[in-house]
DNA sequence: TCGATTTTGTTCTTGGCTTCACAAACTCGT
DNA sequence: ACGAGTTTGTGAAGCCAAGAACAAAATCGA
């Protein structure tokens, strides 16, 4: 049994997580390109456009094959195809939202997803009296159902939108679910089987480590004086 | 004109960035087990808990100084009011928040928060109907008066929730009042002076990157059959 | 056709972070 | 008082990523 490889992916067995961590920025960027009528451009621009450096874009690019010209640089639709494919955005990906409070609200409302492949299929709450309430076009569902809702919207990405409190319960709920693929907002560790992909946004700490730096800086300030 | 360390600061010049970043976590893993009136506690209790490994952790906490005890573990009042002390979560900071959408309102009315030292002094936007509304025990201010909001409820830091194409106006606006640390949830890139802290929460880019592993173990699957 | 110029793809070096492994230091029971 | 058992703090090794630097490959003008 041998493990095959699709020709255009021939140069990379495995891309670096800080790389695939990149791409959808190097994608946005390309994508602004397009929309500027720019049809070609080098790594210069295009770095500049990402926010890094032009070695590191190169680099990153070079991960998935060699979709360049040299002395000429890239072409942008056909990279932004190449990047699209490799992070599957040529498709939809459903997700279904669990916790229907001011957060799970306004991730429902954001604006930013449906142009990237995003498709927001399902809002999910515990609370009665918030099951069937309607929040932009969607309707809310219980979380007893959530089974059913997972499957008849073929949700494969769910984000955890909860109080700290109730993240575990309904992580294992989604796990069962058969949900291989979590974005955890509640400020908690959730443990899941090692096959299921966590990322965690954790506002907060985000604030806090601001906050830290902040600290840093009027300290410095005090000591070296005016 | 020597640069001075407070005593109990005196084991690091500097702590990496990483361990900055896990701060808060243990932080919130230790008032968890002062909650359980747990007094004492060892590495891998604690580790496990954060989330993280034992050695890790035990490093991260050699950065700030000796705070264990060999044989024994970690003292969970003290470990917690040093680790407290040095991210700065014995006074609390001011935030603003500018942009009143669906994502600047959740925020706003966020839970938590307020434990940690985090404050929302105000909440900023540019459409005049919005101003002057109420959110929660907040008045949406006008982007106007920015720098007055800024003054007045000492803030220090600033997070951007407005769409794309009004992130750059607004950071070079909150600049000028002289925030110097600024969380972005607008899906774009921000040029800043460099002494300016940015950091970035890019919920697109962290459903994408789920997509791609997605995509991957979909892959994977096929490939290698059932 | 050929040299000059541009820009990619890649090699190499450097630095930071993670993890292991163990000596140092503490407690406890006898 | 002392040996057995625990647990920290840290030195050393390994890994991953960032950035510099350069050879390879393309275009363009003469």
């Amino acid at each position: 049994m041998t493990l095959l490889r699709t020709s255009a992916n021939s140069a990379a067995q495995r891309i670096p997580d800080a790389t695939v961590a990149r791409l959808p920025l190097y994608l946005r960027a390309l994508v602004s390109l397009a929309d500027l009528g720019i049809t070609t451009c080098a790594s210069q621009e295009l770095a500049e456009r990402a926010g890094v450096n032009p070695a590191k874009l190169r680099k990153d690019l070079s991960q998935l094959g060699s979709y360049g010209t040299r002395g000429v640089g890239y072409d942008v639709e056909y990279l932004r195809y190449q990047i699209a494919r490799e992070i599957g955005q040529t498709q939809d990906w459903n997700v279904a939202i669990v916790g229907a409070g001011n957060l799970g609200e306004a991730l429902s409302n954001y604006g930013g997803f449906t142009t990237r492949g995003i498709r927001i299929a399902a809002l999910v709450d515990v609370d009665p009296v918030r099951v069937g309430q309607h929040v932009g076009s969607l309707t809310v569902s219980g979380f007893d159902d959530l089974e059913s809702v997972v499957a008849s919207n073929e949700v494969s990405i769910a984000i955890i939108a909860t109080p700290a409190a109730a993240a575990q319960v309904v992580a294992d709920r989604l796990v069962a679910c058969g949900i291989t693929s979590i974005l955890n907002f509640a400020p908690t560790l959730i443990s899941v089987p090692k096959n299921v992909d966590v990322r965690k946004v954790d506002l907060a700490i985000e604030l806090q480590i601001l906050a830290y730096h902040e600290q840093r800086k009027s300290l410095a300030e005090t000591v070296v004086g005016p």
